[in-house]
DNA sequence: GTATAAACTTTGCATCACAAAGTATTTTCT
DNA sequence: AGAAAATACTTTGTGATGCAAAGTTTATAC
């Protein structure tokens, strides 16, 4: 059986979802773009980058060189390693429902 | 990319979730073999039913047969083509996952 | 020096999951 | 027959949380 006791409650919400997707999926991220990419306001985004980051699932890097301040993100291995749980899980579900269609 | 707004939060709901993937893999479900299953208390269980029945995913028979009262719940046509786009979106998911491993 | 942008923080609201406990009905046990 | 147990609920309460909107800070462009 599945065990969706596997499911990491971080991870699953709907906006840290595509959000770890996409840092999964490339290298880095600007906030802005992560923004523009998802359609959320600036105060949801960061609140849940910020949870991402208590996991440690996710690090900020701030670029502060002398221009416009520009906050860039990427996955951490913790981040990749329970990502990667999670995605198993999902797998196994897909998996479950291939037979039936 | 993959399209997130399509993740239905009526499914997504991870005990919803697991509730609708045990449904759609075998016929039909007892109140108290889902319970066991899930290890949910009856309260919680009853609610997330109810949720997925008012979403018509979820039908409930009642069994009245002068025994026992034992109420089973199967998924609607409704509720298998939901969770179908629904699985879809994470099988983008898993499949974006793929190249890196 | 006014306006704009980035990256926040704060506030407030509304939803929601979940447990615990209580209820009604029926059935099994003794 | 009476007590205990089981099914399928309902009710209540609490705590967490997603989200938007608006305000803040700092710095840059004009």
């Amino acid at each position: 059986m599945i065990d969706f006791d596997q499911i990491d409650k971080t991870i699953h919400e709907k906006a840290r979802l595509s959000i770890m997707t996409l840092l999964a999926s490339r290298g880095e991220w600007a906030f802005q773009d992560l923004k523009a990419e998802l359609g959320m306001s600036d105060g949801n985004l960061i609140t849940h980058l910020r949870i991402l980051t208590a996991a440690d699932f996710v690090k900020e890097d701030r670029d502060e060189s002398g221009t416009r301040p520009r906050t860039t993100y990427k996955i951490t291995a913790a981040g990749k390693k329970a990502f990667k749980s999670y995605v198993e899980v999902l797998e196994s579900i897909v998996k479950a429902m291939k037979p039936q269609g």
